[in-house]
DNA sequence: TGTCTTTTTTGATATTTATCAAAAGTTTGG
DNA sequence: CCAAACTTTTGATAAATATCAAAAAAGACA
């Protein structure tokens, strides 16, 4: 494959990859062969709660979240992510254990599809993969125990003016029931909370 | 160095190391001449909140645990690390932001210890000890998750018997105050919910 | 643009767990 | 082995947030 026969869509992944590792044409070429594009509209499930959890996404662009249902059947939302970061559940896809979680696309989306065992191989086949793997697991592992350390830590009203501090333009593409069950708190709550 | 002289302690770590992937005679060599070992006293704090969280520790022998402050000045142990665990602050040593937690041994311990520079040397030095970085991050980053889940979805009560079932031998060496503070729950909460 | 659907707000009440205070029990080191 | 220090239990009350029910508002689309 010849560099410029990159697809497109595959620029802001390797840009992302790059700051932390530089990735040699052999390991692009790797990531671009076994990975595919898909493209789904808004509301697509993505994965199920007792699948396996065997594919990793990029979004190029588009948003989705990642939920779990509690046991009285409502839904919890756990991540919401967008443009440029990587899409799992986390537990079903590092344990193959089956997920507990869901995820759903909440706009039209285009993502890059990589399924476990080729990402498996490549950390096999291209050592310095893992460094940016290794990476990349760091900093979602400390995106996440903010996360946890805030639901901990924080009062209601307190973690919702830390989301709206540090992620105002949440707001502006996900609603505030969804927006309530990432805080830990009922809608009725939030809304009041709002006044 | 030769093998023969690889000191006793190693050998844990060594095996736990492994397991994940093969370590060579010159990765074994280097994590020995790139650590120190160390004898701690119960009771000894090994990081301040404040401090940067710049050294990682392997525990041989003993028990630790990491703890926060709430805004009431009350202490949070978030986990409980022991023989063959690996113990650091992860948000301090990952993100080499002032770390917000503190580590104090809860028994006589005996420690090896690695500082960031000198990990992260091996980190560019064998490319395939970031495999083993990768794997072991997952796998703290899989427990950490499990235990935010715990507090988001299962109520005092759950959280005790959850953790009375996976960990019974956690109560043995751990106080019924800091197990308390670590599900989240009052002391006195918890002395209700055993009767 | 009007109607159907979804989202957000409001009010009344219930539940879980915290907090404060003090007693009882247990451990530890001089 | 005893005194001081720590840990656990018990009781009474308070606070934060959930739940249930319904109205109001906003958005989607035919």
């Amino acid at each position: 494959m010849l560099k410029e026969d990159y697809p497109e869509a595959y620029q802001n992944l390797f840009a992302v990859f790059n700051v932390i590792h530089l990735l040699s044409d052999e390991l692009k070429a790797a990531i671009v062969n076994n990975s595919h594009l898909v493209n789904v509209k808004r509301k697509t499930i993505l994965l199920n709660a007792g699948e396996s959890s065997n594919t990793i996404y990029f979004i190029v662009s588009g948003a989705a979240r990642v939920y779990y249902l509690n046991k009285d059947g409502k839904q919890t939302n756990t991540w919401f992510l967008f443009e440029n970061e990587l899409l799992i559940s986390v537990y079903g896809f590092f344990t193959a254990q089956p997920s507990f979680e869901y995820i759903e696309t909440l706009e039209d989306s285009v993502l890059i599809a990589v399924k476990r065992e080729k990402l498996d191989e490549m950390y096999l086949q291209f050592m310095e993969f893992n460094f940016i793997g290794r990476k990349l697991t760091e900093y979602y592992y400390i995106r996440n125990e903010i996360q946890a350390n805030d639901l901990r830590m924080l009062s209601a009203k307190e973690r919702y003016g830390q989301l709206l501090k540090r992620s105002p333009q949440l707001f502006q593409r996900v609603s505030l029931g969804h927006i309530a069950s990432y805080l830990g708190i009922s809608q009725e709550t939030l809304s009041r909370i709002r006044k």
